[in-house]
DNA sequence: CTGTCACTTGCGCGTTTGCGCAACCTGTGA
DNA sequence: TCACAGGTTGCGCAAACGCGCAAGTGACAG
């Protein structure tokens, strides 16, 4: 079966935690900040036009789905993409919606 | 710019909306059978394991999203996938999460 | 040690979500 | 007309979510 979709429960499980990631405007704002490059926290929560304490979490959500990682630079926290396929997959969605 | 990503805030709405129908598992389990072609709504929620009521919800969710759509033949509903790409977004996330 | 800057974490609130259950439509056949 | 099978819709509840705000942590300069 060259198209393999089919999964157990637990796996899915882990998709829809990044469907999950992928169904807030802030946190798909973030994603596209990021297909650009490496960004701070202060700068993505600017960008996303939230308060740092709200864009810390919404990065949690994002992390915990695998979408993103971090890098400590003294006291800044770096955020960037995990896997160059988030940006395609959001760009498929992207297209989906027309 | 080839890669185009960027995009406003009722844009994101409605790619979130996307994305909020691939965050559970009853969802994406849908999504699974149907890629293999249409099904009844009865044949979903069995695949699904949940009850015809629950059924009908998730995939007014879908429905709504503009991922599956539907076909009457007598007193029996029928969902098909939308559009191809849906699968193929599935099975980019399904590589993402490894 | 004391600020201070950059984040993270905890808490409380209002809203949304998923679910079971009951009621309601809508075709189909008798 | 009646009953029934297949779906949808409405309601109520517990859990999860997004958010603002306050407090906590970590790194670094003075």
């Amino acid at each position: 079966m060259s198209s393999a979709v089919a999964s157990n429960e637990t796996d899915r499980q882990r998709f829809a935690a990044i469907g999950r990631a992928l169904s807030d405007p802030k946190r798909l704002c973030v994603l596209e900040a990021l297909s650009a490059g490496e960004m701070s926290v202060g700068e993505l929560s600017e960008a996303a036009r939230c308060q740092v304490p709200n864009m810390s979490q919404h990065l949690s959500v994002l992390r915990s789905a695998g979408l993103v990682t971090s890098r400590r630079e003294g006291s800044t926290v770096y955020y960037r993409l995990s896997d160059p396929r988030v940006i395609e997959a959001y760009q498929l969605i992207q297209h989906i919606a027309r």
